[in-house]
Formats: structure tokens, sequence, C-alpha cells
RNA sequence: UGACCCAUGGUGUAAUGGUAGCACUCCGGUUUUUGGUAUCGUCAGUCAAGGUUCGAGUCCUUGUGGGUCAACCA
């Protein structure tokens, strides 16, 4: 067997080159940082992936850590959903942990800072203070209490601590140069007065260290090797490595973490922004971060996705470094080609009509055999009841139809799916004229799998059906893309939410074969010639609901039309 | 009137100076008791102009296009 050579991604070319030039490759630690404001999404899922299948290829340590610095914002709920999501997908951390561990030395380090004069107490208007901050093409001025003594420095951010000023009224900044070309490095703010109960630390604090103070310092603590995030943060590079320049010590931690950003993934026909997903939800365009439309982890597990099928979506479609969007049939690819090998075969039928086979003894039923999943040997096989009268779907039947409708009309044959080959004889209409039952004929020696010379014989159609005496009813859920356009967030002058697709949901009665009836939620299925569907956690006793997953690919309809 | 990042088929990615490849999508053929699957095939790409080199998608220069940066958010 000669090996695949799979090509190393811009990351991995990184981290090999650093372990070339000497990282021992027992330093390699990783680490995914969600603020747990929300829910994770598939974008959220291609950094999991990447962190923790960098883990895995190096077999180094992966940390969960929660990135929890703004209590306004951040809630238990949250974290609670991240780690059901993480562990969802297949990954295990190495040890989980959050920000607000650090809070305590993160505040000894800015001690040290304020004494070491790189650190200074502001009590300007957050508008004063940007208006002397500058603008990307026009350095900034400095601050009036840029030169305050140590001394009141120490004495301001005790008080600061203390909760004897107001919210707003003072922040503590970094001393470094506004007149950097990086808006960044001008007297970034390290913490500001949030008079709020943190959901770990509770009451405990009323300064809160600001994402740069504390992202990097973690990074440290935990001697991350390399910290990924996405490229939006690129900027933010030169004040991450102030940061862990100002509290270094290489004989109590070693090791510098490296930040390398990579850019976040898209998918067509959604957003992504948690901002707009939050949106979304309260405005109750969707039901809730676990509706089976939104582009959740949690929604996409309700909507039936499996965990395999998001890896592999996440592997496939790669990362880099350019903005991208990526076509969402890639990933619906990726869950049918899961399901396809994995789903159970059952008989569903959506837009029923009456198929009556007027041969067939009346009282009289079967259980016939059926292969549970052709693509699996091991799936084995189930029973299923046949009867004298049937559903099966109204598009499949025609009065009259060409040759290329392969399916039931008037004076020919076509196989019921396990069953027998039936022939169209007449139908019955109502006063509308719309048909109301279908009559057939059926060919007593053609019963699938009964080895008859008459059951060998090929017809063009083969349909599915559900026998009307004993079909379960189910609520089926029917889903299309929540927007109408490819990048509902890529124009500038309009609003995403006018992209909107008004069918994106579809709920119809269906009427399925009864070995449903046992199904639990999150079970999975192929509806067969229909697609992949999935049992809602809305389900109880009296109510079976399905999600429609994805379609089959159906080349008949696109011809069709 | 700045700095930084990015640019390969419709989409996403690979080629580490040496045959532009893979996957998805689209389209067509074969097989099929799912118009599914499988399988075979077609179409389709290096932003532009210069330069270096025996050789450039890759290196250099200039241009063009896109993105990011001025929250007491992360």
């Amino acid at each position: 067997m000669s090996e695949e050579k799979k090509s190393l991604n811009f990351i991995e070319q990184i981290i090999e080159d650093d372990l070339a030039n000497g990282l021992p490759k027992e330093k390699l630690r990783f680490r995914f940082p969600p603020e747990p404001n929300g829910y994770l999404h598939i974008g959220h899922a291609a950094s999991i992936c990447l962190n923790f299948g960098l883990g895995l290829r190096y077999n180094a340590p992966v940390n969960l850590r929660f990135d929890d610095t703004n209590p306004a914002k951040e809630e238990q709920e949250y974290v609670d959903a991240i780690k059901y999501d993480v562990q969802w997908l297949g990954f295990k951390w190495d040890k989980i942990l959050f920000s607000s561990d650090y809070f305590q030395q993160l505040y000894n380090w800015t001690i040290e800072l304020i004494k070491e004069g790189k650190a200074y107490v502001d009590n300007q208007s957050s508008e004063e203070m940007a208006k002397q901050k500058g603008t990307p093409t026009q350095p900034g001025i400095n601050s009036p209490n840029r030169n305050r003594s140590v001394e009141e420095n120490l004495e301001l951010f005790l008080k600061m601590k203390n909760g004897e000023f107001e919210e707003g009224s003072h922040v503590l900044r970094a001393k470094i140069d506004m007149e950097h070309v990086n808006m960044h490095m001008r007297d970034p703010i390290m913490y500001r007065i949030l008079k709020r109960a943190h959901h770990r630390t509770g009451n405990n604090w009323c300064i809160y260290p600001m994402y740069d103070w504390t992202h990097g310092e973690s990074d440290y603590l935990e001697q991350i090797s390399h910290s990924i995030c996405t490229l939006e943060f690129k900027s933010h590079r030169d004040l991450y490595d102030w940061y862990v320049d100002q509290v270094f010590n290489e004989t109590k931690l070693a090791l510098r973490p490296k930040q390398r950003e990579f850019a976040r993934r898209n998918l067509s026909y959604t957003v992504m922004s948690k901002r707009k997903l939050l949106q979304l939800v309260e405005e109750n365009i969707v039901n809730g971060w676990d509706d089976p439309r939104m582009p959740t982890i949690s929604g996409l597990r309700r909507r039936g996705y499996t965990p395999s099928s998001i890896r592999t979506f996440s592997d496939t479609a790669g990362i880099s470094k350019r903005d991208n969007v990526t076509d969402v049939a890639l990933l619906e690819h990726c869950i049918k080609d899961d399901l396809n090998k994995t789903a159970p075969r059952v008989m569903a039928v959506l837009n029923p009509i009456k198929l009556v086979i007027t041969n067939y003894p009346e009282g009289k039923e079967e259980w016939l055999t059926a292969e549970n999943n052709q693509e699996d040997e091991n799936a084995g096989y189930r029973e299923v009841p046949f009867s004298r009268e049937l559903f099966i779907e109204k598009e499949d039947f025609k009065e009259e139809a060409n040759k290329k409708f392969f399916r039931l009309t008037l004076g020919k044959e076509v196989r019921l799916k396990n069953a027998y080959i039936i022939k169209g004889e007449s139908v019955v209409k109502d006063a509308n004229g719309e048909i109301t039952e279908i009559h057939c004929t059926y060919d007593e020696d053609s019963r699938s799998g009964s080895g008859t010379e008459a059951s060998k014989r090929r017809v063009k159609g083969t349909l599915h059906w559900v026998s009307i005496k004993h079909a379960v009813k189910a609520e089926v859920r029917l889903y299309d893309r929540l927007f109408t356009d490819e990048a509902p967030d890529g124009h500038k002058d309009k609003d995403f939410k006018e992209f909107l697709n008004p069918n994106s949901l579809k709920i119809i009665t269906a009427y399925v074969e009864p070995s449903l009836k046992t199904a639990k939620i999150l079970d999975r299925f192929q509806f067969q010639r229909l697609g992949y569907f999935c049992v809602d956690k809305e389900t109880n006793e009296s109510n079976l609901v399905f999600n429609r997953t994805v379609p089959l690919r159906d080349s008949w309809a696109k011809k069709g039309v």
C-alpha cells in the first residue's frame, strides 16, 4: 500500500516549520475558545475540527476554554450548550477552563504593570477617548491622564476594583503608543467597570478584563503553542504579543504562544453571525436556536445531521486565508453520503392518494419482507403489511403520460416496492373531476423475492406505498433554505431579513409504515424515493414528528419541469 | 486618502520554482425492485501588465478587485 500524501493546510505547515525549527512535539497544545454568549454554529465547527483535529494529528492536548470576560452577555445556558455540542461532534477536550479562572492572576499582573508605569487609569468619557484615538490614517493624541503617578494609578485602580466608582467612569489603559499605526496599540483599555454578576464569579469582581488583555495571557498560562483564531483578529496580534511580552517569564512558563489567523467559514443561503442568528431567534422568525433551519450545531442535529457528516464537511471544505462562501450543496452532499450508508430504508407517503387493488381479496393482509438497507448487509430485514387498499404518492400517477414517465398510468405496469407488480385500470373522480381513487389489478405471482418467473419480470418503475389500514399518521416538517439569496448579509444596502424564504417550512400530514411507531427521537431514516428524515424532539405518544433532513437527489424532477 | 491581509473552474481547496489536481455543483452515458446509490465521462480555472529564471499559479514590481482595523464586545 502506498501511503497517500495528504497536503497540509497553512496552519499545519506553520506547525511543521516550528517543529523543524526545534519546538518539541510534546509542547504542542491547542484550544477552542468560545465566548458563552450564544450557540455554536457550523462556522465554529470549522474551528473545532481544526483545533481538535490538530490535537488528534499531533497527539496533543486541546483545551475547551470559555472566553467569559463580559458578564453582560454570557450565560450558563450557553456554557452547557457549547459543552454538549463539542462532545456531540465527537471531540474530547483535555481540560475545561474559563478565562474567569484567571481574573486574580490577571489582576496581580496588572498591579505589576501599573508599578512599572505601563498602565494608567483614565477617567475621561468614552467619547473623549475616542476622539483622542485618531483614525486609521491619523495618529492619536495622549490622554491628559496618561502621566498620572504610579501611586495615584494604584489608588484609583484599587477604588475601581472596590466598586467605589460608577460604571463607565474609569478604565485602566495600557500605556503603549497613541501614534501607533495599529489602532489597537493606541493605549487600549485593559479593564472596565461592570457592576454585574458573572455566571461563575458572581459578584466577586466589578472590574472585568478586556478580550485582548485576557486572551493571550490565558493562552500563555495554559501554554498553548498555537492560538488559532479568525482573520478579523489579525490586527490584534501586535497587542497579543505586547501583552504576552509584559508577563513572559522563561523560567516559569517557557513557551510563548503564537496567534495565527484563518478565514471564517461561510455557508451559502444562510447567515453566520451570532448577532443575526440571535435576531432570528428573538424575533421568532425561527423556533429557537435549534430550529432545524438554523446553521447552529443544535439546529443541524435536530435536522438530522450526523456528527460525522459535519466533520467530513469541515475537513473537505478545508481552511485558508481568503474570504469564502461554501456552497451548502457540499454540506448536503456530506449528510446524504453518510446517511446513504447508515440510514434504514422505510416507506412513507407524503402526498397520499388511494390505490385499490381490485383483484386482491378483501380483508386479506400479508406481511412482506423488506430489506432495511441494501448498502449495509448487516442491516437485516423487516416486515411490512400489505392489503387491498394502499396509499401511493399523487405524483406517482397520471392518467396518461409519455414514455419517460416511469410511474403508474392507466394500462401500464409498475412494481410496488417489496410487493407486487400492478397495472393501472381505472380512476374514480369526484364531482370536480378530481381523482379520488385509482383502481388497479395485481399479478399474484409477481411478489418480490418469491423467485417466480413473474417476480423477475422487469418493469420500468417502482413505487413506494403504505397499507391504509396499517399506516401510521405522522407530522412531517419539510424544510427549505432559510434565505433565498446566496449571501443574505452580503448586500450593503439591504437588510439580510429581506431575503428570508417565506416557504422555508412546510408542515404536512403523512402516512408511514407501522414499523416507525417505535422510532425514537433523533432516529434517522430514508423515506424511500423521498429523502432522509429524522424524528423530532417534539414527538410524543400521540404525535409522531419527522424533520426532513435533505431530499434525495431527484434527476427526474429537474428534467421534468 | 494609512497599515495589514487576500486573489486558482460556478463553489471550496491542492500544487512548498518543474505535467494546474481533488471534491462539490451542472450536464451526459451505463447499472438498478429507490428517477436514490454505484460507475464512466463532458464542460470549466491561475485577476492584469511587466520583470527574474532554462522554466513562474508560486519569486519581484506596478496596477486592479475584495476584505480587515477607529466597542468600556469577543
